[in-house]
RNA sequence: GGGAGCUUAGCUCAGCUGGUUCAGAGCAUCUGCCUUACAAGCAGAGGGUCACUGGUUCGAACCCAGUAGUUCCCA
């Protein structure tokens, strides 16, 4: 069978996940054995794969796959969110398109549109991790809005409103204007831009000419002014103590007030008070009983109370009423300042702060465990830095506004009668029944449920109980077994919105952790380190390079960029390297593949060593990587990885064994030789799985005949034996010896085809003749001997232990060899001088541990027997 | 405004308990090779004041203080 020079991913990638798919290996049900559980952080229900997604599931992936191998019973749960406002935002606009406004539609007919979208593009980002070979037990697939879920969420508001941790109230909130609901603070994203700063001036109530000057970003708001404010112990503003102002344009009086809140640097030291439309003034307001004018609608226009500028934007009005009291002679100076204006997460709507009636947990002492059980190392955050940041956040947690003026998520079960009695139970009979109680004349057609639907988080919070069924049968066999799952995998951006309060859940609801591991993994970035974005179009589609580099090359790419924790630069040239990478393993197979064994060949010494130093190193990088593994340190492991089947197997193993190549034909390899590398190849074909598992899926299948079960996403992880090591060691001089001798060959431009011949003249230390044989063999000599004496008219190098000569057919050139070994000799000695320096240093030899001062004794001994022989070889040419 | 982190080669990053001439890896670059598995390859080479300034120490990329730049979080 002709095998192609290169890898094509294309033919083995939809092969091997369907057939994964049909033996069911993703799946997973409760045995005897330990399980090893990660629930997916569900995309968005619409949402396409972006690169974030790539990284994190690859993440994912790859801890599934070691675990799997490693013998755990690996879960891992897929799912979708129902993302409420993101959702119902795109179906908005659909409609819109459509010509349909949502304003005409009822409840229950939008409520279809949205689920008729949901069943229409639901599924896209889950068929595409099956692309990325995402070993995902789609039988769990969840989904946060389906029937158990969403009951879920309903016994848990219930509970904890019977609990006294769920209220509701009028508070200011974050409204989104574009979105018509309020957000909680994590979804306001806060941005510093370039605004103006407008002072303007209020005449004092009384008086003919007296004024006041107060500073403001926001002079559309002057509508709603109830005070002004200054501080008590402002000089300039003390005469003003009871008297009033009146408001421009409304000629509203209004009282000044004195409150230390104020800062006396920042504009004229004198603050206009809008309760209705700013959080601060609202606080003040409470605090001086201050009279709230709501001038700004839900969507953002002048409201009937503003007076002026009715159903216009806030935006436009701001411009206008600059105008209209510049006209009036009431802009004092206009100056540019850079301050933060808060964006909507979903819509970048600017965030309007706005009085409503919202629901709200609770979060101080439900947030206790959750904050303990981190600092306390109960749930590890990697990497630790996060640790503080979440410390900082839960030690100032607000009550979480959980009521969303939207139709896409789960209706807030709280019932009202026409007389203001609430109650909060599951359904109207219920509520029927309670309200009675409060309002006996009350008929079941007067009840009405709440409009509101709860945050989406309000549900994702429960996903590593509610995907286990872990409400609706809190004793069953899957809650029992994967839960507290092991490992959780997402960005550091959810880190409150999700990650800190499903602990908070695990704990509410299980008393036991939800994980015991948080993998934070860094933001995609491009190489300008902007942040990867639709917006932006700097983001590569990810199927598409998937296509181009195959997904395992995609996979290695990714993670060769990110290191654990800190945001990643994409650049696609790491998938190259990736694609490169499956390349050069399926070549080392082509070569393995096309040998000829001969059982009756004596094995060759060379491939004797060969073997067991190649045993002794891969358990040695074996040790390495499963270490990296339990650090989640995955980039490293998968370079550690890389190496040694770049580097150690190919470049090194597979050149020492490879046959003699005589007329055109590759010699045959003996029997012994050839089964020591299909179990080595064997070997790394595992170690490389959970990184590339088609490609080694594949592999697998063509080195050995196998049955359709024995597939290597089952097979065993390798185990590490205990060897003696000192091969290792006994290596690097050997190679150290060949590199001298490729460097001498490219110096003197002698062709890799020339044999040569190699002299040693062993210094010191005995005479290892092992390893000659795989020297003769990498560095094609014609001969290698042992003398006593220099040899004359070759060039020569020296490393610790011995001198090495390599006769030329050519004349030497004198001066280079000179040159070359005068280098040498003075990059020795001032080793040595550095290394005297120190020994002569008493305070060292006193304080330094002994095994240092023990080492540097050591050193010197080695440099001055080199320095020795490279005097001597010196002589020897002139 | 408050807090946390980061700064090491052209790029992306390792560097653990201060100790080997400790300054490293991968990529990129340069040079030479279509050598018989792989040019998506092989062999070789160059490249850094470890941000800066002080301090502690026999010894500092590493510990401490300050400065600058930068990123993130919170308000």
């Amino acid at each position: 069978m002709e095998i192609p020079k290169t890898y094509d991913p294309k033919i083995t990638e939809d092969k091997w996940y369907a057939h994964w798919l049909k033996n069911k290996f993703f799946k997973s049900i409760p045995d005897e054995r330990k399980p090893y559980t990660i629930v997916i952080p569900p995309p968005n229900v619409t949402g396409v794969l972006h690169m974030g997604h790539m990284l994190n599931n690859t993440i994912q992936d790859v801890l599934v796959r070691m675990k799997r191998m490693q013998g755990y019973n690996a879960c891992w749960v897929p799912g979708t969110d129902h993302a409420s406002i993101a959702t119902e935002a795109k179906v908005v606009a659909l409609l819109k398109e459509k010509g349909i406004n949502k304003t005409d539609l009822s409840r229950e007919d939008f409520l279809k549109h949205a689920w008729e979208w949901k069943e229409k593009y639901g599924g896209i980002i889950l068929k595409q991790l099956e692309k990325l070979g995402a070993s995902c037990d789609w039988d769990r697939t969840r989904f946060t809005m389906e029937d158990d879920l969403s009951a879920a969420v309903i016994d848990v508001f219930i509970d904890l409103h019977n609990k006294g941790q769920i209220y509701r109230g009028v508070r200011m909130v974050n409204w989104d204007p574009e979105g018509l609901t309020a957000v909680s603070d994590e979804e306001v994203i806060h941005k510093e831009v370039n605004s103006k700063l407008f002072y303007v001036k209020y005449k004092i109530d009384g008086t003919a000419d007296e004024w006041i000057t107060i500073a403001t970003t926001r002079p559309e708001t002057i509508l709603g002014d109830t005070a002004i404010c200054v501080h008590p112990d402002d000089e300039r503003y003390k005469h003003l103590k009871d008297k009033r102002v009146i408001i421009p344009m409304v000629n509203r009086s209004v009282p000044i007030i004195f409150d230390t809140y104020i800062d006396l640097e920042f504009g004229t030291g004198a603050l206009k008070v809008t309760p209705a439309h700013d959080i601060n003034d609202y606080n003040l307001g409470v605090k001086h009983n201050l009279e709230v004018i709501d001038t700004i609608a839900a969507n953002g226009k002048m409201s009937e109370a503003a007076q002026f500028y009715i159903g216009e934007d806030r935006f436009t009005v701001r411009k206008k009423i600059v105008k209209d009291l510049e006209d009036m002679g009431q802009i004092v100076k206009v100056e540019d300042i850079k301050n933060k204006v808060g964006y909507s997460e979903r819509t970048n709507a600017v965030i309007e702060p706005r009085l409503s009636m919202q629901w709200f947990l609770k979060m101080d002492t439900i947030s206790k465990p959750a904050l303990e059980n981190v600092l306390n190392g109960e749930i590890k955050l990697i990497p630790e830095k996060f640790v503080n940041t979440y410390k900082h956040w839960m030690e100032n947690v607000h009550d979480w506004c959980i009521s969303r003026q939207l139709w896409w998520g789960q209706q807030i079960p709280a019932w009202y009668d026409n007389k203001s009695n609430t109650v909060v139970c599951r359904t109207k009979e219920e509520a029927f029944e309670k309200l009675k109680l409060k309002n006996s004349v009350i008929k079941i057609e007067d009840i009405k449920q709440d409009e509101d639907v709860l945050d989406t988080w309000f549900s994702s919070w429960l996903w590593p109980i509610s995907v286990f069924d872990g409400f609706k049968n809190p004793k069953g066999k899957d809650i029992n077994y994967y839960y507290p799952t092991n490992d959780l995998v997402t960005g550091p951006d959810i880190l409150f919105f999700w990650i800190a309060r499903m602990i908070i859940a695990g704990y509410e609801y299980r008393g036991v952790k939800p994980f015991s591991n948080v993998y934070l993994t860094g933001i995609v970035r491009d190489k300008q380190g902007r942040k990867m974005s639709k917006q932006l179009g700097n983001s590569p589609d990810p199927i598409e390079l998937i296509e181009k580099y195959g997904a395992d090359g995609v996979r290695v790419g990714m993670l060769l960029c990110a290191p654990a924790g800190n945001d990643l630069l994409f650049d696609e040239s790491t998938c190259e390297q990736g694609r490169n990478f499956s390349n050069k393993i399926w070549n080392a197979f082509r070569l393995i593949n096309g040998w000829e064994t001969d059982v009756n060949a004596k094995q060759l010494d060379a491939n004797k060593i060969a073997i067991q130093w190649f045993d002794t190193k891969f358990n040695e990088q074996l040790e390495s990587i499963n270490d990296l593994y339990s650090k989640y340190r995955m980039s490293e492991a998968l370079m550690a990885s890389y190496k040694l089947v770049w580097d150690d197997f190919c470049a090194w193993y597979l050149e020492m064994i490879k046959p003699e190549f005589v007329d055109g034909k590759s010699l045959p390899i003996d029997k012994e030789t050839y089964d020591a590398t299909i179990v080595f190849f064997e070997k790394i074909l595992k170690v490389l799985h959970p990184f590339m598992p088609f490609i080694t899926e594949e592999l697998w299948h063509l080195i050995k005949e196998r049955n359709e079960k024995d597939c290597i996403i089952v097979a065993e992880w390798p185990k590490i034996k205990i060897e003696n090591k000192v091969i290792l060691n006994h290596f690097e001089a050997v190679m150290e010896v060949v590199s001298n001798i490729r460097n001498i060959r490219k110096q003197k431009n002698i062709s890799p085809k020339e044999k040569l011949q190699l002299f040693e003249k062993v210094n010191q230390g005995d005479v290892i003749k092992t390893y000659d044989s795989i020297i003769i063999k990498l560095c094609n000599l014609s001969s290698f001997d042992y003398v006593h004496q220099k040899v004359n008219g070759a060039i020569s190098f020296v490393l610790k232990h011995a001198e090495f000569y390599v006769p030329l057919s050519q004349n030497i050139d004198l001066e280079a060899e000179l040159e070359r070994l005068t280098k040498d000799l003075n990059y020795n000695k001032g080793f040595l001088k550095s290394v005297q320096s120190k020994l002569a240093n008493e305070k060292f030899v006193s304080n330094a541990k002994p095994e240092m001062v023990e080492n540097e004794r050591k050193k010197l001994a080695d440099a001055e027997s080199k320095i020795k022989a490279i005097e001597e070889q010196l002589a020897g040419l002139k």
